[in-house]
DNA sequence: CCAAAAGTGTTCTGCGTACACCCATGG
DNA sequence: CCATGGGTGTACGCAGAACACTTTTGG
């Protein structure tokens, strides 16, 4: 095995010397995906910073240094998005050299979902918070474009394993408005019968025994995700989400 | 949507300023999973920092301001155990506050698979390297048991997917060397028709027409791995690894 | 001829997939 | 009565899972 005697250990040498050296800014960027019923979109704020103003880029900070990264993606929903105790998952660390243009910050992404309609954006900072269809994205500030695609792998990988799709419809919901948001995020179509046969198989939908009203054409049945069944499922060997 | 006057975005306050605040280390530390025919190991160092002196170590550095952690991860793999080359993936950010006793450090992990015989630890800093059966390890320095756990989950879940158990067999290997590496892995047992029938399905083995020799039993049939094959199967739609 | 590991086929069951028509309501 | 979306059942094919005996070699 080599060696080398160059090799530097944190913890071994001063530490202000070492900080002086290596340390370097790390940042939380959100993707929060919302949904409405018609496609999938993006949060996305205006940057201001050169040479990406105007551009669009994702909700995100700097990491503090008495916050897990999990902690600041959090602190990022509540603070600058008015969001709390919604569904997060890490995406993964994005450490390109000169991602930023002001000096080395490896970031570390995250992604959420939620109901637009739940979701009232008050632009208080005036820094043109907007929903954008993911659909119709192509460029974004940094290498956030990077991490929203790496994102959208995740959602669509994730939500074939895991109901996560409960979580970006209201509560009470039909079959059809349960299977189009599956094929809107997954860019598929399912047949309407296999569906629905697999979904009741899985025994997490509750039929509330109420029906749609103010539609023109025949009422559907209303349905809320038994998260409780769920919870058991998972603990006895998982949910297979393939439909 | 709340605001917050206190908001600070990188590049919006001087560089400095910002560094002071909230700069910080960031460390990359690799899981290098060896395998032996009988048990699946991992590659420690002992810990030389307190209070985790002589406690089993990942081996790890910190990332520098030139690289990225994909490239720190070759570096380690390289510098500290002679590894090139080598099947490398990522597992995610560990950011607990005081995961490391001299400063904030949070840590890129990332786990590799090689073959133990390939492999001769030449111990130059003698800083006992060594091998350990992942089994057996209850304890480790820092949060690296957690980093540890979580390569494995992955480990596993990578393993049902794609070919890579190929990367922890010797070049030439036969269909129960093959089994019983899932085995270890996995932790659990295959039927020995079911596995050879998936296995040869999955058209990504060659015959090398060679057997065993030197056994004191009936030799075995010697099989490579072809990876021209499976990126072919890969590029038509992927691998279902399930055995 | 014995020990030890290599090698081999069939049946059953469950799941994904393809496919077409009647139903209930509002206007 | 018509337009609109809601709702239902059957048949086929493939893949995973269960299961036991014969073969080849060295000692």
């Amino acid at each position: 095995m080599k060696n080398k005697d160059t090799y530097i250990e944190v913890g071994q040498i001063d530490p202000l010397e070492i900080m002086d050296k290596f340390g370097l800014l790390c940042t939380v960027d959100c993707v929060i995906f919302g949904y409405n019923q018609e496609s999938l979109n993006v949060l996305t704020i205006e940057c201001t910073t050169k040479p990406y103003v105007d551009k669009l880029s994702l909700l995100g900070d700097v990491l503090y240094r008495e916050e897990t990264t999990n902690e600041a993606a959090k602190r990022i929903l509540r603070e600058r998005a008015g969001l709390q105790n919604i569904y997060m998952e890490d995406v993964g660390v994005f450490s390109d050299i000169d991602r930023h243009p002001l000096s080395r910050v490896i970031t570390v992404g995250y992604y959420s979902l939620v109901q637009i309609e739940d979701f009232a954006i008050v632009d208080a900072q005036n820094r043109h918070l907007t929903w954008i269809d993911v659909a119709t994205i192509e460029e974004m500030a940094y290498d956030h474009k990077k991490i929203l695609d790496s994102a959208l792998i995740k959602l669509k990988k994730t939500i074939r394993q895991q109901p996560i799709g409960f979580k970006l419809l209201p509560e009470k919901f039909t079959l059809n408005q349960l299977q189009s948001f599956y094929e809107v995020v997954l860019g598929i179509k399912f047949d309407k019968r296999n569906f629905r046969r697999k979904l009741k198989s899985l025994d997490v939908l509750t039929d509330l025994g109420e029906i749609q009203d103010e539609v023109s054409h025949r009422p559907a049945k209303l349905y809320s995700f038994d998260s409780t069944a769920y919870e058991k499922r998972k603990a006895n060997g998982g949910v297979n989400f393939t439909v």
